[in-house]
DNA sequence: GTGAAAGCGCTAACAC
DNA sequence: GTGTTAGCGCTTTCAC
């Protein structure tokens, strides 16, 4: 019985441990192990058998360094607790492990600076491409994107200038549909719930076009209430309902930036006396799917997130199969339809 | 200007590159980036200028190896697109990073087959530490966690026989306070919402916990609703709701494992003209931020899922602190309060 | 089909 | 306070 490591705390065993006990040299243990190059059926079944018995499990910092080739793909959200964010990180993994890559998952909580530290220690691990969705972001955030050395897709919302690739929902026609919508089931004075003061993001986005539509339509220019961080979904609802009641009687219609908050603001607002859709229409968005089930049923945006990181993952193979030609793949810029879908609520 | 790496595709800067540049060894500049060690101001702030303008990041599969330490902390989750989990990781992630330890998350989709190949991944990247939510686990990624040879903190749920560290809520006390409540409120037939068949999870042990408390309440005998997976949450309150509609129609108060689907069964129940609570009370689980400003307002339990992640965060410092003594620090196991919420829907 | 040598980019250990 | 040497555990490359 081969010794490895030192005494007492046994360390785990290492790719010559198992060549040593197969009576093969390590490369041809990595060879079995990755189904790669030959390996006769006899040598790969002595050594897997030795591999089991050991309990081996290979050292993907040493595979890494030495291959050049990290096996990771870095993926940058927002918030965790937004399940729109766990669909997109879900189509994103399967379409990501049948080429062996593994998805390494960081979240902002939706502030730039947390993002760019995020993004430094995920650069750090020299990820294969990154998938990134900001609400804002730093220069620096930006310059390392940009410097990255690999395929970059932004998604969720189109930014001004982006980096390179880019699969995102249109949430300027997103707004100019709620707008249509609402103009059609005769609402006169819109407004738009959106998060604290910031660059633009994917809500002010569709306040923009909720706003374009409602000019279009004639009606009373769109009021903003910004209600609180994106964090807290409800709590921002609550306090948008607060300040229509207390501050904005007038608005008979108000476009949320997510299903939670809207049904948040439904709540509040019938706490308060205020009738949904009766006296205010709300629009939720994300097509939650809890969404069809709440009383009154919420009127919403759907699109389908899942496909959004199959989309991605797409792309960076795209990506990878051009570099590997030595060339640049082109800068991709895929719309992802949406749908209104109409309920109680609006 | 030096240059690094073959012409044309530039490649990325490595140590010794900024250490030449700024005219010390990569010793110097490895302990100036680390703070560790003695280094001059002076030596520091040029090789810090250096690093800056080289837009050099270290390659942390490299130190790692070098190191023995990976920096990373595994999580392991069913699923991210319940937002219980994206508040622990949030937590734990929260409470590692003042370490420089950064959490890789990985999910199972509830099936043990994708979760013993995400550890298995997962130990390739030689975690410090692994923090793991299962909901059914195979043989095998049950002997990959007692042999990892890293603190082990399974969370949410507690084993029958646990790996080594635990942070949970008791659900079968969970379960207990459930019938309570629905004796106290004149229930008298039970039923409780399962997942489909599947070895002890959180869910049957709420269950069980609800049967207990039934007996000793003088109710009748539990009746259980399985009513397909977890990950639909709210198409599994649809059927769990017509399934009590069609062919358990004397039920009277049912448990839901989750808020979500609690949602779901009363928008369902009302839909097919049932009352909640007056026909079926319905009792949620996890106070979801939604769940006070639905209608009705959901009855459920509430537990600090932010506070879960800090916890086992701290029981994975204590454990490293006991192995850098040379001990291995007691198994420890935590259980967290639970609240119940009594609002509308119950 | 298999092996030997070299080296990936860092850090531990020790020397000065 | 700084440098040198060696080596972490793999994979690349090339030889056989």
């Amino acid at each position: 019985m081969p010794s490895f490591g030192k005494a007492g705390s046994k360390t785990a065993p290492t790719m010559s441990d198992v060549a040593r006990l197969a009576g093969v040299s390590a490369m041809t243990v990595s060879r079995a192990l990755r189904h790669d190059g030959a390996v006769s059926q006899k040598t790969r079944d002595k050594v897997l058998a030795v591999v089991d018995e050991l309990g081996y499990v290979p050292d993907q910092a040493a595979g890494a360094l030495s291959s050049g080739r990290s096996g990771l793909v870095g993926m940058i959200a927002p918030a965790l607790v937004n399940p729109i964010f766990g669909m997109v990180a879900r189509g994103l993994n399967d379409t990501l492990t049948p080429l062996g890559l593994q998805l390494f998952i960081g979240f902002s909580d939706y502030g730039a600076e947390r993002e760019e530290h995020m993004l430094e220690s995920m650069l750090r691990r020299r990820p294969e491409a990154i998938a990134i969705a900001s609400d804002s972001r730093s220069e620096r955030a930006a310059r390392m994107l940009l410097n990255a050395g690999v395929p970059v897709v932004e998604f969720l919302h189109r930014p001004a200038t982006p980096i390179r690739h880019v699969v995102a929902v249109d949430h300027v026609a997103v707004g100019r549909a709620v707008a249509r919508h609402f103009a059609e089931t005769g609402r006169k004075r819109l407004a738009a719930i959106v998060g604290r003061e910031r660059q633009t993001s994917n809500t002010t986005d569709r306040a923009e076009g909720l706003r374009e539509g409602a000019r279009q339509a004639g009606l009373a220019p769109v009021r903003l209430i910004s209600a609180g961080g994106p964090l807290a979904l409800a709590e921002q609802g609550v306090r948008a309902a607060a300040e229509i009641l207390d501050n904005l009687a007038d608005i008979d219609a108000v476009l949320c930036p997510h299903d939670i908050t809207a049904i948040a603001v439904i709540g509040e607002l019938r706490r308060r006396g205020a009738r949904v859709p009766d006296d205010v229409a709300v629009f939720g968005f994300g097509d939650h799917e809890v969404a069809r089930h709440t009383l009154p049923a919420l009127t919403t945006i759907g699109f389908n997130a899942g496909l959004m990181g199959v989309e991605i993952g797409k792309l960076m193979i795209n990506a990878f199969e051009a570099a590997r030609l030595g060339r640049d793949a082109a800068p991709f810029n895929l719309t992802l339809d949406f749908e209104v879908i109409v309920r109680d609520s609006a």
